[in-house]
DNA sequence: GTTGCGCCTGCAAGCTATTGCAACAACCTC
DNA sequence: GAGGTTGTTGCAATAGCTTGCAGGCGCAAC
């Protein structure tokens, strides 16, 4: 069995030990967001499932991903283009600066939003789920 | 000239000496704003607005909106309600903790993130506009 | 007050995402 | 393997928001 065929069974079983059942529609979104490199939208997710299950819907998608994002599995992400992006949340967590005015996309370590947790978890009885944030705003690069 | 009115005057004025046509449309739409002591949604403002100009039309409510936001007179939030809410920039900056599970919501002030700006403003060079977040998580009185 | 430039708006179409509903199929039981 | 339960899906309608375009109107110049 190859690596990705055996996340994608691993993540298959975390549902199933759930009571959710495993239909071909959730393997193959999930197995798209795991042999996803980087950040994939649910567009992408569906071209890339239709071409194995042509007769799936959009909406099972955008469901699947609720879904996988309510059991943590997955982390999603608005990067500031109008569609949403996803991330398989073993691979990491990090998060993103973005510059509002040239556009550029620094990553950040997520322990650096340790001290705030904590801070919201002391002072304000409050479990931050933050796990994969964009914060917008301007580079020091450009002017104003 | 009432508190209000004159608000709204001066909120006009920075449009104009930026350059920006002051249209009735702008003007009703910066009023509402101001005149939320709350967030206040495009929809609520739509129909404010149409009371008194009924020819008005959504999208430029959100033109506008875009607009003020870029300006920094208003800020806008996403609470996780499927529709986003503004507010005005002067009526002060606060962030928001909504737990996933019971739907509370616990308001927090601004210098709570001071320390993580700074640490972004020094280590990565980037100005982060941190004026009002909304950060999804559990309050400690819901289980697991 | 009139004129003219070009920013702004209404309109309609389009995009991303959500939801109610009836049919379907995954999974358990026998 | 057959049958039944009920979670899941496809479909179509809908919601929130955006965008291209042509006409309208704010504003400055005279
Ligand atoms: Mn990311
Ligand atoms: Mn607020
Ligand atoms: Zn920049
Ligand atoms: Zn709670």
């Amino acid at each position: 069995m190859k690596g990705k065929e055996k996340r994608a069974k691993e993540a298959g079983d975390v549902l199933r030990e759930l009571g959710y059942r495993l239909t071909p529609q959730r393997m193959l979104i999930l197995a798209a967001v795991q042999a996803s490199d980087s950040h994939i939208s649910a567009e992408e997710i569906y071209s890339q499932v239709r071409a194995q299950y042509p007769h799936v819907n959009i909406s099972t998608v955008y469901r699947t991903l609720d879904l996988l994002k309510g059991l943590s599995l997955v982390t999603e992400t608005d990067l500031g283009e109008g569609r949403v992006r996803y991330h398989y949340a073993d691979k990491g967590h990090h998060h993103h600066l973005i510059c509002e005015r040239c556009g550029a996309i620094i990553d950040v370590d997520e322990n650096l939003f340790l001290p705030l947790k904590r801070t919201l978890l002391k002072d304000y009885q409050f479990n931050a789920d933050i796990r994969h944030f964009a914060i917008f705003g301007r580079c020091t690069k450009c002017p104003r």
